[in-house]
This record gives structure tokens, C-alpha cells and sequence, in this order.
DNA sequence: CGGTGTTTACCTTCAC
DNA sequence: GTGAAGGTAAACACCG
């Protein structure tokens, strides 16, 4: 099995698709995610057959990074400004290759959204979905990916988020474990990664000494992260709102505001909103109608990540977070 | 103005 | 045969 990376075949096509190309470009890189330029470079620095071409294959490129939902548009930090965007790869990508090869996806990735958005909801009710690991929840994901990070952090401790207690359509979440060398854990464990989600409308900002900035996946995978933990039902859709747990080691390091309290050499852009969105504001104050919200999301104070130990409640004390409502395309 | 991002359309290949 | 996945072209909008 051809693996990743090797620049092996010289002048000839590699047998890879765009989109496996652009999975390896940003899984090569330290942050996982990458602007669109470095994206070009890795493939041409890799694959000499793709020096030629370029308005070509880079348009194609270019149409694989907006039309599939395994990529997540992550908007630049304001100190490193420039043209576009960083490309990441959507936490539930992860299992996206047979056997982790880079040859063929299993099946092409949805996001929940996309999902239910083409699998129309009947009139009478709600369309039970199987879940498979691909199915599963982003929040479960995340916090599967929160609760490594907290073990990370805290070595020979059970530090453990509380579970997210929400799964699509009261299916509950399940944590997700893969084993593919491309899989969410070799990829983006180490980083923290949002799903598709939007700040609600009409909800209050990020409480004060909340952990982590809000996530915001915008429409067009924009987003900001780290994310927040709640889930609720759009009042607008009907649909289940899927919000994500935070991921502690951002936590630590980023004030509510989104602002960096310390910087490391390989710290992850912070993704900041492209520009204000209207749903993406602080607004007016928590609503009540936006059904029932489970609060998932923890609040880290710098230096309170000593978990009771062998005790099974959460490590860090939860707070209730703005509930934040799925963005549909 | 050029790079980036989105969308649509059409085609080929492949798996079921 | 059918549908999904992937590749290509093209048009258009946005933004630095």
C-alpha cells in the first residue's frame, strides 16, 4: 500500500486524490492546517508532476476544499495578516480512508449539517440515522480528543471531561476510537479543532472566565475555536444543536476574548471571524426558547487542572456556556 | 489585479 | 444500471 509522501513517482500522476493531497499537506504540517500557497507548495515540493498544470489542478484543488466538508476553513489571526485562509481538516474526517491509505475514501464526508440538510427530515418526524464512527457526533469526538488532551496536561491523573450528553437526534454520544494512521487522533489530536457549528442567535457572549473563545463555523467553514460544550435545539430549524466541548490545553493558553495570554513557537493561528456576523455577536441575552441545553463546557482557570483522583466527576468545574446552533449551508 | 473561495456543470471511474 | 467519488472547466464574488 502506496503510503503518503513519498516522492516516489516522479514526472507521473500520483495516485492520490486532491483531496488525500491536501489531507497530507495539512497533516504535515505542525498546526495541521495550512494557507491555500502552502498547500500548493507541499504538493509541488512532493509530486513533481504536479509543477505543471498549476491553474489546472489548483483550481481543482480550490473546488475539493470548498465542496467537501472534511475541510474546515480556520480564518487567519489578525497579527498574520495576508491573503486567505488556513485549511484544516474537520475532526470527524479522520476515518475518512479505507485503511488509512490515501488511495480511496471510504465515503465521501458530510458534515452533520450537510446531512441533515439532504436527508430531509419527513414531515412526520425525525430520520434515525445508523451511526457509524463517521456518524458520530462531533461533540463526542471532541470530547474524546478534550479528555486526551486533559490526560496530556495532567499525566497520571483521570482527568476527564463530563460526557456530552448530547448525540443527533437523542442518538448519545459515543466516543470514537480509530486506529488509521489518518485518523483524528494521529491528525488533530494534538490541536484543537471545531466542527461545523454557529454561535445561536441571541445569545450571551462567552461568560466571564469561560475557558475558551466560541468556536464559529460560519455557513462557509469559517470558524474560530476553541469551542464550547452545550447542546440545544435551533429554535429555528428544529433541528438538535450540536455544540463541542472545549479542549483544555487552549484553554489555558487564551483568555475569553480570543487572546493569546501566552504565545508558544508552534501555536496554532487563532482563528478569529472574518469578519462580525451578525449571528456571530453578542446579542442581547441568553434566550430560554431555544429548547433544552445540556452544558457541556468547562471553565479552566490556569492551574486547576488537578483532578480528584480515581473520581469519575468531571475534572474541571462546568459552567453553562452560550448555546450555539449548527450553521446549515 | 491576482489570489482565494464558492458554486455549478459535466464527465469518467469505480463499487455495489 | 445506478450512485458515489473524483477530476476538470468555468463563472463569479470577495479581498488584500
Amino acid at each position: 500500500m502506496p503510503r503518503p509522501g513519498k516522492d516516489s513517482y516522479g514526472n507521473e500522476k500520483p495516485p492520490y486524490s486532491y483531496i488525500s493531497l491536501t489531507a497530507m499537506a495539512i497533516q504535515s504540517s505542525g498546526e495541521k492546517m495550512l494557507p491555500l500557497s502552502d498547500i500548493y507548495k507541499f504538493i509541488m515540493d512532493r509530486f513533481p508532476f504536479y509543477r505543471q498544470n498549476t491553474q489546472r489542478w489548483q483550481n481543482s484543488l480550490r473546488h475539493n476544499l470548498s465542496f467537501n466538508d472534511c475541510f474546515i476553513k480556520i480564518p487567519r489571526r489578525p497579527d498574520q495578516p495576508g491573503k486567505g485562509s488556513f485549511w484544516a481538516l474537520h475532526p470527524m474526517c479522520g476515518d475518512m480512508f479505507e485503511n488509512g491509505s490515501f488511495l480511496r475514501r471510504r465515503k465521501r464526508f458530510k458534515s452533520m449539517l450537510r446531512q441533515q440538510k439532504s436527508h430531509a427530515v419527513a414531515a412526520d418526524g425525525i430520520q434515525v440515522k445508523p451511526m457509524s464512527h463517521m456518524d458520530a457526533p462531533p461533540s463526542a469526538l471532541l470530547h474524546e480528543q478534550a479528555n486526551m488532551r486533559l490526560s496530556q496536561m495532567a499525566p497520571g491523573t483521570h482527568a476527564q471531561l463530563p460526557p456530552p450528553h448530547c448525540g443527533l437526534l437523542g442518538v448519545p454520544a459515543q466516543p470514537v476510537t480509530t486506529k488509521h494512521p489518518f485518523n483524528i487522533e494521529n491528525i488533530i489530536a494534538p490541536e484543537c479543532k471545531p466542527a461545523s457549528i454557529l454561535p445561536h442567535p441571541g445569545l450571551a457572549p462567552t461568560l466571564p472566565g469561560h475557558c475558551g473563545y466560541t468556536v464559529c463555523v460560519t455557513s462557509t467553514g469559517a470558524c474560530t475555536w476553541p469551542v464550547h460544550g452545550l447542546c440545544s435545539t435551533d429554535s429555528i430549524t428544529g433541528l438538535p444543536s450540536m455544540v463541542l466541548g472545549p479542549v483544555a490545553h487552549v484553554s489555558r493558553d487564551f483568555i475569553s476574548q480570543g487572546v493569546p495570554l501566552k504565545t508558544s513557537g508552534n501555536a496554532p493561528a487563532i482563528p478569529m471571524p472574518i469578519k462580525p456576523s451578525p449571528l456571530a455577536l453578542p446579542p442581547p441575552a441568553v434566550s430560554q426558547a431555544s429548547g433544552p441545553v445540556v452544558p457541556v463546557a468547562v471553565s479552566l482557570a490556569p492551574g486547576s487542572l488537578t483532578p480528584p483522583s480515581g473520581s469519575s466527576s468531571p475534572a474541571v468545574p462546568t459552567t453553562v456556556a452560550p448555546p450555539l446552533a449548527i450553521a446549515t449551508r
